[in-house]
DNA sequence: ATATTGTTTATTGTATACAATAATCATTTA
DNA sequence: TAAATGATTATTGTATACAATAAACAATAT
């Protein structure tokens, strides 16, 4: 019997990861502001055990700066974090897409997601877009059979930073269509048009999030 | 004043990951194998909070895996895994490439850490190859201009691999050459082929690496 | 006999205590 | 005054102590 209601067991390392990278994206902490160990331990009501695991990985993540005996640096997250972020998470979904039409056999799984995605009717709310395009994205991790590409993608997702756009009908009509021309590319094997595609796919995302930033700033 | 002999003062967490990472590549743990925390902690004569930051580290990189309570898991470096590994690294590389050669506006480092590489008489040293080549390669990173993925291709970069592929004269000649075209590649501003050069370059370690593994079975 | 329950043990998750380091500031000395 | 020295403090690095979990095994009841 599976219980109803799932009892919080992950480690608090992680929920305090989770966290912290959350306040980082929404923009809680300046751009190089220094962030103390103590205190946050002390401000969550944990330990600094788990929060000393936590800063280590943000670290690896690329949003905070450890240095020896001093206090951490938060990375902030503006335009040059955005580009260079989206660099990489454009060339290795892209990898993973080009995998997935070379490799996979199976798409039923895929396609069932892109039927449901396309189901659901416009606008979305922020948390249906949300599910469906991580679970798109996903799938096709899982279809590149490269285990440790999906990890480093999956650590590289960060929902947030998309949230201000997502509700907008155009930008969820332009990521459907790109979904179902993806789809087409897996399932006719065409590795490179996958390629070329996916790295489109999430840089015309990142262009979009950069716009929604400088509007941001406008009004600011 | 520099002192004369830089003290041991890199964090045990670090020292740790480190070491273990090397028996890791070094085969001494097999694939699947569970590791202790405790017994690790113990062997190495520290306490277990270094060696729990050591293995968090580990399971990033991809070279553990983590379970709730529960000994972790060697990630054993087969085929599969280099395959992985490799594909990944690929990509970044020839991504921070395509940069370097679309932003650099000074090569001259680039340049004389190549120049210098083909100075040295071949056959290189196992110990002066490994210097040269991780120059090389560290530069093009910065050139990029993405301290993000220069990060990640530096955590990715593990000279163990090659080890027993180094004093080949011919695979010496062959990284020279391919570094040789990737510096024009990158002065002439060419992306394009700088992606395609270098991601064909990492794949030619690759092959290279499994030949020797290959061989080494043969042995066995 | 078998399923279930308790008990023990090995191991990890978290909190706390202690040691080392770096920065600040006062104090001294030329 | 200005440089150098020493004490103080804040903060992190490491070790240890304690709590929670999961697995193995024994004991019990049906």
């Amino acid at each position: 019997m599976v219980p109803y209601t799932r009892i919080e067991n992950t480690p608090l390392s992680e929920r305090i990861s989770t966290l912290l990278k959350d306040a980082i994206i929404e923009g809680h902490f300046k751009s190089g502001e220094e962030i103390v160990l103590t205190a946050i331990a002390e401000q969550y009501g944990v330990s600094r055990t788990p929060v000393r695991e936590a800063f280590q990985q943000l670290a690896k993540d690329g949003f905070l700066t450890l240095r020896m005996n001093k206090s951490a640096i938060v990375v902030g997250i503006d335009e040059h974090f955005l580009r260079n972020h989206y660099e990489i998470r454009a060339v290795l979904e892209a990898q993973a897409a080009s995998d997935a039409a070379a490799n996979a056999k199976d798409c039923r799984e895929l396609i069932r997601i892109q039927e449901y995605g396309e189901r659901i009717p416009l606008p979305m709310s922020l948390e249906e877009f949300r599910n469906y395009n991580r679970m798109f994205h996903r799938c096709i991790w899982e279809l590149s059979g490269n285990e440790r590409l999906s990890q480093m993608l999956s650590d590289m997702w960060v929902s947030s930073y998309s949230a201000s756009a997502l509700p907008e009908i155009n930008r969820q009509t332009r990521t459907l269509n790109s979904h179902r021309r993806l789809v087409n590319d897996i399932i006719s094997h065409d590795s490179d048009a996958c390629f070329e595609h996916m790295k489109a796919h999430i840089m015309g995302s990142l262009r979009n999030i950069l716009k929604i930033l400088d509007e941001g700033k406008k009004e600011a």
